[in-house]
DNA sequence: GCAAAATAATACATCAAGGTAGTATTTATG
DNA sequence: CATAAATACTACCTTGATGTATTATTTTGC
């Protein structure tokens, strides 16, 4: 019941970007801020501008700022972006043949928790983070 | 919101064993049931074994039996031998810094959440997944 | 007591996630 | 237009989870 480290970044990363969401953010300050490396975060962030949440700007001054309302992101919509979601509803025995509700009471003692999960993550957005977060 | 493939295999073992629970099965019956590699399935046999969940018969004739009743064993146990519980009760956002409730909106979001799975996975034995277990 | 049938142990192979390094490209500004 | 400051790309390294192969050990039953 986690997310891989690339989804946790993405996750710090547009958590502290929505704390001020006109400004550029720079790939360095946002390496030394959360403490990601360089090579790796650059790929992410370029990922995430691919993925249409944020957008690059090349150059002397450049950065990253986000390319939509912090309202329209929600969570599941970054982590479909970064490790996919399907995951996330699928079997949790992997019994890859098998997606029947009913028929095994691992699907019956946890589908419903599963799916508050998933609501969760697809009814939350960027913003609805964003006033009580303590990530710098 | 998964068990890695060894958890997963652990489940569908035990799972599988507790079907008749009497019953010894040898590795080579629950390889070729369960689609499991044979000498993985073997290490993990052994790990089930020392965790004291099943018991091994070498020789001829051996195999593994359960070592208590099924219905002592948790889900929660399971998981905690294969591969730990703590992740299941950490910070999603791997923030190993901070721990506290209310400083962040992901831990009021999903704490509750959280929690009742973890609950559920505390409070469910072999014996609930039973009777209405599909897997073979 | 020997052969067959089982588990145990050990060492190595493979693969994907994550991490690192170096070079290329773009752009603002003096 | 040259330089500095930024992102983009590409290739390689490391590590942990998973998979495979080989050999050793134990036990049963003839
Ligand atoms: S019924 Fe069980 S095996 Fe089938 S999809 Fe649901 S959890 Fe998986
Ligand atoms: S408050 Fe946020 S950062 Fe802190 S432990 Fe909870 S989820 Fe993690």
């Amino acid at each position: 019941m986690n997310f891989n480290k690339t989804t946790t970044y993405a996750f710090k990363v547009l958590i502290l970007m929505s704390h001020n969401d006109q400004l550029d953010y720079t790939s360095t300050y946002l390496s030394e801020k959360l403490n990601i490396q360089m090579q790796y975060l650059r790929r992410l962030l370029t990922d995430l501008s691919k993925a249409g949440f944020i957008q690059s700007k090349r150059g002397k001054n450049g950065g990253f700022v986000f390319a939509k309302s912090i309202k329209n992101i929600f969570l599941s919509d970054i982590i479909d972006a970064v490790e996919g979601l399907e995951k996330f509803n699928s079997c949790m025995l992997e019994n890859h043949d098998c997606n029947k509700e009913g028929k095994c009471s691992f699907h019956d003692a946890f589908g419903e928790i599963k799916n508050k999960m998933t609501d969760a993550l697809k009814t939350t957005t960027l913003f609805d983070l964003k006033e009580k977060s303590i990530i710098t």
